[in-house]
DNA sequence: CTGTTAGCGCCTTCAT
DNA sequence: ATGAAGGCGCTAACAG
């Protein structure tokens, strides 16, 4: 009973070939309605349970996709994940996930173990921005491997990406805090070198240009994505000799630990001071001072890396398809940065 | 460049067989140093990566493991994946994820689908006791692919847990609270036809009566875990003749919801009210009014999870081992339930 | 309509 | 120390 029934099992059973079992089980037009109702029934009877792995040998396809993020116990990425996984689902793709850990090598080391695994595909969110791994994507690409960046991507011909318009996601959020009558707003950045951090800085600075405000370089500090690195940073713009009077977060750890700062030292929020983080987070529209953030629709990002991963796997044509899509920020406005909904 | 190598392309450049090849790769051995070294190099040379499916195909073992959760984009569920995931990264295993939704009829599908791609186990947190999965899981039993429930487990023989105490983080919730002076504690409960929400319930009752405490049935509610299920349990007990004056949620969603209730309708917390929620869900510590909550150690439980499952596969024997670990949960006391702290 | 054959890529007896 | 052969489970040509 707990040997697997293979597809000979039943052909010896009934006295046919296995291919003939083959063909009735896939539905082959040019099967007798007999046989196939037979071979099915012993299927079941036999408890027959297709082997993908054979099926994925001889087809070359194994139906499974690999997805690699930094960590998966981030409310983003969880979200992609879950969108990935929804669209996935009806087409009979599996998912497997890797975490880099931020690590490079890691990611490296990820990359090799699916394409030996052999995925179908490769969905993933980049670790870091060196040069040591276009090696390894380049020969993604050159397997025909469809590899498809979502969020953190980088630059590489043939491989597509899916990613939010982060340039404008920092200027709305700085236009919002300028509309709210602020005029020294500071910034905490992420690792600039990567270019959703870049860019949310670049729509930040973008944003104090077009409303003539000037840029001050001692607005702009980089904090790590957590409530301490926010706290720190607060900290030392409050010590500036004119300290600003809001600020945009490129993370919504840091601007959750400004904000604890910030009120610590007996600045009201929002009456004296106003802060936008970029995530939205649960945890910012909970908070009993709810705080504004831009939204990255992690869900539909999800769901349209998939897509594009499907649209590439069904281009049966030999000519490379490349497809950057990039979804649109939004604004959730909240107490952290609105006087009038207190 | 596209093509893949296999062992025959190495073989035939070195004009020696297969087999060889195989052998030098696989370091038996009897093979001359000079020929491994020879093979070594043209697999390099050649950009050789072993096909884990034609492995697979041949060992019986895929070395990939399934883990079935209801949903990914919650922290709890995305931290054990992380647990499992670091476990199993050093083993060689892969993870691939299925979400449930709380639907059986997908779980049984996700099984099905896991066991068909020769998944070398399944780790799963159930969504639904129905006997309906009985069938399958024993199936997955009899197939001797090792099962392991996390969290949400059922009894069947032969299946391995890995869960916390849910009826010792149900009384020392309430305990926690009746040491705080409270007489007239509520308690919202989940699903109960899911053993954690009943332990839970059941280690309420029994601080309850413990500490000679009258148990009142108007005080014990069911509510979804989120905030709206919390904010309409809160407003009917608080409705009662005699309300209560502190609650222990099931679920942190719903406690943060019956927190706001509580303020909306002016008590103050955790002066004349105290909250005790169960997760220890991240906004919990964030929110200004921190909430206490039940920690349920998920990184620990996946990491254990997958070490149970390591052992069982390493289990070379024929008898069947079940195994159950039950982790302490801990209780972080924070500003909801703490007077002294405010 | 159905059977035979062959091969996906790998490893492992059995020979030598 | 190495080669030849077979098989894991499946399907697609090629024959009938």
């Amino acid at each position: 009973m707990s040997e697997k029934t293979t597809i000979y099992d039943i052909a010896k059973e009934l006295n046919i070939s296995a291919a003939t079992v083959s063909r009735a089980l896939n539905n082959n037009s040019k099967i007798s309605k007999s046989t196939c109702k037979l071979v099915m029934e012993t299927a079941t009877k036999l408890n027959y349970k297709q082997n993908k792995l054979a099926l994925a040998l001889r087809s070359g396809k194994s139906n499974n996709i690999g997805v690699i993020v930094p960590r998966i116990d981030s409310n983003f990425f969880a979200s992609v994940i879950r969108g990935i996984e929804e669209e996935l689902y009806p087409n009979k793709y599996n998912i497997i996930i890797c975490q880099s850990h931020e690590d490079e090598q890691r990611e490296i080391e990820n990359i090799n173990t699916l394409l030996n695994a052999q995925v179908d595909g490769i969905l993933m969110s980049i670790s870091n921005v060196s040069s040591e791994n276009d090696r390894i994507i380049k020969r993604v690409v050159e397997k025909n491997v469809p590899l498809i960046f979502f969020d953190r991507k980088k630059n590489i011909d043939g491989v597509s990406s899916v990613t939010i318009n982060d340039f404008e996601g920092g200027y709305i959020a700085t236009k919002h805090l300028i509309d709210g009558g602020h005029k020294r707003i500071a910034h905490l950045s992420g690792n600039q070198s990567l270019e959703i951090y870049e860019n949310r800085f670049k729509g930040y600075k973008q944003a104090i240009a077009d409303n003539g405000l000037d840029f001050n370089e001692d607005y702009v500090l980089q904090a790590r994505s957590n409530v301490d690195a926010g706290i720190v940073a607060a900290k030392s713009l409050l010590k500036l000799k004119t300290p600003p009077d809001a600020i945009f977060s490129s993370s919504d750890f840091a601007a959750l630990g400004a904000i604890q700062e910030i009120k610590e030292q007996g600045i009201r929020i929002p009456e004296d001071f106003c802060v936008v983080g970029f995530g939205n987070e649960p945890f910012t529209k909970f908070m009993e001072l709810s705080i504004s953030s831009v939204d990255q629709s992690p869900l539909e990002m999800g769901k349209m890396a998939a897509k594009v991963f499907l649209e590439q796997i069904n281009n049966h044509e030999n000519f490379k398809m490349e497809k950057k899509v990039v979804l649109m920020p939004e604004l959730h406005i909240r107490k952290s940065s609105s006087k009038s909904s207190i």
